[in-house]
DNA sequence: AATGTAACTTTGTTTTGCAAAGTGCTTTTA
DNA sequence: TAAAAGCACTTTGCAAAACAAAGTTACATT
């Protein structure tokens, strides 16, 4: 007997995560600040909140000079998509159970 | 500019919760078992999140006799339901996102 | 008397979350 | 040209959370 919840990735269990994942599956390149500003973190946390991500490969980061600034950008692979999706597909699972 | 995941409750992050909760929110009364069975916890694991649960209010405790047995069961409240479908309402809108 | 079942509580370890401060590099301002 | 500021971190440190494992209480069964 296997709940539906058990299909969730916990790495989107964080509501902080779940927000980053959303703008990257909206907006294909997303910088640093834009994230930060977005969500309200601040720079440590958002940074080990985009490392985590990083580590399991759903995000992918590019660093570049804008002028002569620093400006670290995101997106999410196609990996990060796919694990994405899957988890919102749950959460319409569950969603679904409320409307009948 | 607030971002959606704002509006969701840090009660409900953890997949277990929003288990439990999906379970409450489908059948009246369920028991500390079922729960304990259907989500693939231990006892002490599910018993510390009924407790963050009731602490909130947004579950009720039944604790009664059957035969000579001692069991427990647990109902969502009418807060919990409110906060539940609150949390529900902020998924949807994320997930309306990914339709377009 | 021993074993089992239900529902915990306690203990302890590991993992998170997050704020605050510090770092390295570059640019802007006084 | 020295100081301040911006960007993106890293490090430190702490408090809260997750969870497993073992212990507890109370009754039931064998």
């Amino acid at each position: 007997m296997k709940h539906i919840t058990t299909k969730l990735n916990k790495l989107f269990d964080s509501h902080t995560r779940l927000g980053i994942m959303s703008l990257l599956m909206v907006h294909e390149w997303v910088e640093f600040k834009v994230l930060k500003e977005n969500l309200g973190l601040s720079d440590g946390n958002l940074a080990s909140h985009m490392k985590k991500l990083e580590a399991s490969e759903f995000i992918e980061v590019r660093k570049e000079f804008v002028g002569r600034k620093p400006q670290t950008t995101y997106a999410a692979t196609a990996l990060g998509r796919k694990a994405f999706n899957d988890h919102l597909d749950a959460l319409e699972d569950l969603l679904k159970q409320r409307k009948k």
